[in-house]
DNA sequence: ATAGATTGTCCACTAATAGTGGACAGCTGT
DNA sequence: ACAGCTGTCCACTATTAGTGGACAATCTAT
């Protein structure tokens, strides 16, 4: 899937290196662009036309970025997405019920990818945003997602994503896998600031009707706003619920 | 700029052309390509595997679609603009003030972009909501942005865009002409059902401190509930005073 | 305004490759 | 079992991606 080895056509994946240099500094200069790539002048300048010509990159001044192209194609792409337009009304009424922030996410490509976040109302920057990816091993959604898969390909799907711990809660891979367990029998999954310190997270995988599965919901929130009964019982039946809703109107 | 001629790296534009009909049918199977594009199948399909292996594309089942990393790579991207982040506050103020839908527009590429909409509560599917991409001769965020560049180059940035009548109500180009005068005057513009029927829109130019242009910021909503007096000043003074608010936290 | 740095463009050259058409195995769903 | 489509491989050739260098154009800061 995320094999590697060359591609076949290579000139694209020169051209996919100059635009993640990018996108990932946030804007190079081409004096930048060559000393960081391998690669001669000539050819990086050639690329960077090509890039802008068919409108993926932008010059500002000196310096290159992506161009809005991506937003436009991205938001395009989540319209293609079952769990986006049926879950996004369910997510605004989790978040108003819970006043925390609820979010859509979807498992592609190994990654996890957040869909949509409903903000808490007065949240102007939610933990989990939209376009936001998120680690598999250490967060309440890619739990739940790993959880809706068999626990002999749960290996494989880890070893794509980094295992790296995100706080000094994250759990061990043999705690992991545990969880996992539970998380089947009990339909939801909890991160207890093992991604972020002073955020906690609920999350269940949402299926279809048929048994496939689409994505994952979940609310986050800080610590203090998650803690005791409303964590353990009432947030996860909330959670529960709305995803039940989802599943009932998918296909 | 977006001008023609081949680029460069014709490679690189063969994979663009796979992308565009990939995204433009919202996913298509490799046989469909083959008739659609002229190429050989093994060249489409040698393109199809290098940019899914890149992350571009996600085989479906058949069908290959774009992936979600255009979401990922247009969120981070959107970020870059300082219109965006200190204009979300305000335009969900502005949204809350008025009860209509309000947006942030970026004008690159000789296209409108829509950044971020605070969609009025109620309203699931705006009008105009991110990542859209709007003409610029018949909405009231296009008339702004014109009517902020001077008049000697307004056609010059029409002939990029379509200049089509969208209603029955779009301006020709010489009505535009004038209503563009009026709006440097008056500080914003209106589009009263010349872009989609029903759908009336305000808009103001954002400029920061230095005179620098960054976009736009309107509001939308349907006919009857843009008005009268309401349409004609209440709604205008609130959004021009948004507007010169984002403008003082601008740099 | 001027100087220094960076970029856009062009050129000649060569090793590399994008693209073709065809063949065959593997998979999928009827 | 069968038909249809996809993934992969192959040999071949015209094309081209990439190099390095040169010069003009453009931008930036003094």
């Amino acid at each position: 899937m995320t094999a590697d080895g060359d591609p076949p056509v290579k000139a694209v994946q020169t051209s996919h290196r100059v635009l993640e240099a990018i996108i990932d500094s946030g804007g190079m200069t081409l004096a930048d662009l060559v000393e960081r790539l391998e690669h001669s002048r000539s050819s990086i300048h050639n690329h960077l036309s090509t890039l802008t010509q068919l409108g993926y990159v932008v010059k500002d001044g000196q310096t290159y970025r992506a161009s809005l192209r991506f937003l436009e194609i991205g938001t395009t792409t989540r319209t293609r997405f079952a769990l986006y337009n049926v879950g996004r009304a369910h997510a605004e009424n989790l978040s108003n019920a819970t006043g925390l922030s609820a979010s859509l996410l979807v498992f592609e490509r190994g990654q996890l990818t957040c869909l949509y976040t409903a903000p808490a109302t007065g949240v102007d920057d939610p933990a989990v945003a939209t376009g936001d990816v998120l680690p598999l091993h250490c967060t309440a959604p890619g739990k739940a997602i790993l959880a809706a898969h068999p626990p002999e390909e749960v290996s494989a799907l880890l070893s794509e994503s980094e295992r790296a711990p995100c706080t000094e809660n994250t759990q061990t891979t043999a705690e992991l896998r545990e969880t996992l367990e539970s998380v089947r029998t009990q339909g939801w999954a909890v991160d207890r600031e093992e991604w972020r310190t002073g955020i906690r997270c609920i999350a269940t995988a949402v299926t279809d009707t048929n048994g496939r599965l689409h994505g994952a919901l979940c609310v986050t929130g800080s610590t203090d706003a998650l803690s005791g009964k409303r964590f353990e019982q009432d947030i996860p039946g909330l959670l529960i619920s709305s995803a039940h809703e989802i599943q009932s109107e998918l296909e």
